[in-house]
DNA sequence: AGTGTTAAAAACAAGCCGGACTGATTAAAT
DNA sequence: ATTTAATCAGTCCGGCTTGTTTTTAACACT
């Protein structure tokens, strides 16, 4: 698994018993991700405000004093969560986007990006990291927290698209535009209540989307540059 | 009417000289709204999972006792605010497109559109609206309280826009992807939590999206209509 | 084994929220 | 003037959530 910025270093305060990892280290960390992976399946279910230190705690199959053991307050439970939550946000969009077939090339290898990013949109892990930022307007704890990770996973999508669209990447301005065109439209498509005829219209605006992705850069290849330059 | 189904726009108590009207049912009415007007501005600066009724009723300025005089329960405030919200965000929307100087005609005319809108998207009202959607995925009362204001709304946007352009109303499938496309992207940069240089790139975004509403249309109306239709 | 350290479980205390109830005050309606 | 409705202030209870404390169980080391 992927991750791991944060959690390892549980025990690592060894004692001089020595250099090799106690048995009972292994086990409290084992417990201490059970917890961790129960509190994200809490806001999935639940929703973040309606998520509560029992219910994460029986979630995970271990007794509230455990987890006060692990974590002696809310607030680190959740920082810990968020954490947590954002490592596997990155884990899965970079996976989705692995995932595509080598052998696919140009207009076809950029459509494969637009469908894998709206996986990524539509999962479970998206809708929660949405629900957080949208509660962390209110919650200035949540805020703070949540600002670190955003703007990594900002970079971190900026990257890892310069990787797989390499034909893109030192397009400067228009490649963030491209970027934040699809970010944007996709994830207005994402949270939209679309409440009729939802399907049809969803693949059809992936579709327009995909057009316009192409054009940005036919565009820029040829010469229509001016309309949407940065004034 | 879609909206107004229980009050009038601010003064709905007006204090004309109404017979069958009573004193004390004005009076009653205007408190009301008092209430909702503070539950909607609690919404806004707490948060919707943060609102008390202790906290709408001190913000109202009446007792507790009072205000569960007019909303025995917590649910009902709660359903009347919402409906209240929904008339409010309607009325902000219309009084928005309303003002765009009839003198605009064209680009520019659908320019003022836009702006009207993005206006609308950022302002406080659907920023709470927002919330409340979000809420709502594990929220089932508030689920269905709001379900049925979002089809009215999404109606009423399209009746709206139908009159603002009435060039494009006739256009059928090329109308709806124009409004989804804007629709989708607006709200996406609305909630987009773009990190740097947020300013340049929501301007140039806008840009963008006005130059692709006109191209839509004038596709429509040369031939190369294959690329986005509905296959 | 026996002792000490640590994880885990259970019991406890405190706070907050929503709602019910009461009694008093004000003002309009008759 | 009497009646009725609206408003206000205060109290109390039940439920839920959090955090502290106490108790039990597991393991490690000599």
């Amino acid at each position: 698994m992927a991750g791991k910025t944060h959690n390892g270093p549980k025990g690592a305060a060894g004692e001089q018993s020595g250099e090799d990892v106690s048995w009972q280290a292994q086990k409290s960390a084992m417990t201490r991700d059970r917890i961790l992976d129960a509190a994200i399946h809490c806001f999935v279910v639940l929703g973040y405000t309606n998520v509560t230190t029992a219910k994460v705690a029986s979630s995970a199959g271990v007794s509230r004093g455990a987890m006060l053991h692990h974590f002696p307050s809310k607030t680190e439970l959740i920082q810990a969560a968020v954490e947590y939550l954002h490592d596997k946000l990155l884990e899965d969009y970079t996976e989705k986007v692995a995932n595509i077939p080598a052998t696919l090339t140009g207009a076809d290898r950029r459509r494969a990006g637009i469908d894998a990013y709206w996986d990524h949109l539509t999962g479970d892990l998206f809708t929660v990291y949405n629900e957080l930022c949208v509660a962390s307007r209110t919650d200035p704890e949540l805020r703070s927290i949540l600002e670190n990770s955003q703007q990594l996973f900002e970079e971190h999508i900026r990257e890892t698209n310069g990787e797989l669209f390499t034909e893109w990447r030192d397009r400067g301005d228009r490649f963030t535009l491209a970027m934040d065109v699809t970010k944007c439209m996709m994830e207005g498509m994402a949270g939209a209540q679309l409440m009729i005829n939802r399907e049809a219209r969803v693949k059809r605006l992936l579709h327009y989307l995909t057009d316009r992705m192409e054009e940005i850069f036919e565009e820029g290849e040829s010469s229509a540059i001016g309309r949407h330059s940065n004034d």
